[in-house]
DNA sequence: GAAAGAAATGAACATTCGTTAAATTAATCG
DNA sequence: CGATTAATTTAACGAATGTTCATTTCTTTC
């Protein structure tokens, strides 16, 4: 057979999406093969190439798109005018519940960037700085303003996205704790650590 | 030829170890080959079978001893009878001087873990298990004494963890800030965030 | 200096990989 | 209904993979 009944390209580009990042968070990149991909989708290895033109390009796609999504979640999640503190709160709730709802795109998305080629790894770097310097904003405010201690804005920044991003390697839908109990811990943790 | 001159199995066996750890920190232990390996200790594929019978028991090996490694180093420095607050200092110092000097090993340690057969990965998790239950114990006992603000030790173990362990995304020697430097300012935000 | 052991080589293995090309079937549209 | 186009298959490609095995060279020991 060639073709199955009710079969639409757009229906197979989203399965392609989804299937390859369930694989790529599970097994990593280079574990996954194009076939696997395929039977998961339930189609044969060269149907792929039909949507996406190297296995590379699944990757990047994945990547790009889970940040750019990132990116514009948080846009419209943010207030202008607000303290450093009410923000810092704002983003630290912000990315936890971000990260918890899309733990596989979070996972590949710093997983994976070293299986990136160099012109993937552009876009998606930039895009991963964006999303940092807008943590690094609310906290060099909050240095100013007097509103926070801290020597080193930078520092505190990667300190504090570790911290919040590393839900993931233990947080588990139907554990023992709800995801507003988490939520709650880690801004506490957060605001108590920049002041 | 077949052996070189003043080859040594000892020697061989060593850079067989170094080799891997970084090939498999840069590149991630599927995109590395046998025959890179092999090349970068300079030494053709078949020599590394009479090292380690096989690619996976390389990475095991090299994940166990980092971790019993760095059991024994804690284990070294950790002081009976100080009060949490001092035990937690001095547990952030040495987790940050330790992983900022293993950096490639302590990379492959958790971003490896799910290249590990099933039992590899047990020895290892097990491993890491006893290095966290370190950390959690002195939080419980912090909490118990009152001298920690925190209700969730589990919690608070993870995020501290997280954000320790998080400054090998970003250290690299020779930059801005001095380790000791770095130290300090990790070690102050992690005892404000249960406090 | 010959024998025994250790250290490494070179060639080959079956398998798998990403990818391409041509053929085939189903849906769409005149 | 017939032609076109979209979606997918089957088959094959060369290259690379982990691993094995027989062989060769160097070192050590007697």
């Amino acid at each position: 057979m060639a073709r199955q009944a009710g079969a639409n390209g757009e229906t197979t580009a989203r399965a392609i999406r989804g299937e390859s990042l369930k694989l790529f968070a599970r097994h990593g990149y280079d574990a996954v093969s194009m076939r696997q991909i395929a039977s998961a989708v339930g189609v044969q290895a060269s149907a792929l190439y039909q949507y996406f033109p190297t296995k590379q390009q699944i990757l990047v796609t994945l990547m790009k798109e889970h940040m750019e999504e990132l990116l514009a979640a948080y846009t419209e999640e943010r207030r202008d005018g607000e303290t450093p503190r009410a923000a810092l709160t704002r983003f630290a709730r912000f990315h936890i519940r971000h990260h918890i709802s899309r733990a596989d795109a979070v996972f590949i998305s710093y997983m994976e960037l070293r299986a990136l080629e160099p012109e993937g790894f552009a876009v998606v770097e930039a895009l991963r700085k964006t999303y940092e310097g807008e943590l690094k904003s609310i906290l060099a405010q909050g240095a100013e303003a007097g509103e926070f201690r801290l020597e080193e804005p930078h520092v505190a920044a990667m300190a504090i996205l570790a911290m919040l991003t590393g839900v993931n390697t233990w947080y588990r839908t139907g554990g023992r704790l709800s995801r507003e109990k988490i939520e709650e811990l880690y801004v506490e943790m957060v605001l108590k650590s920049v002041i």
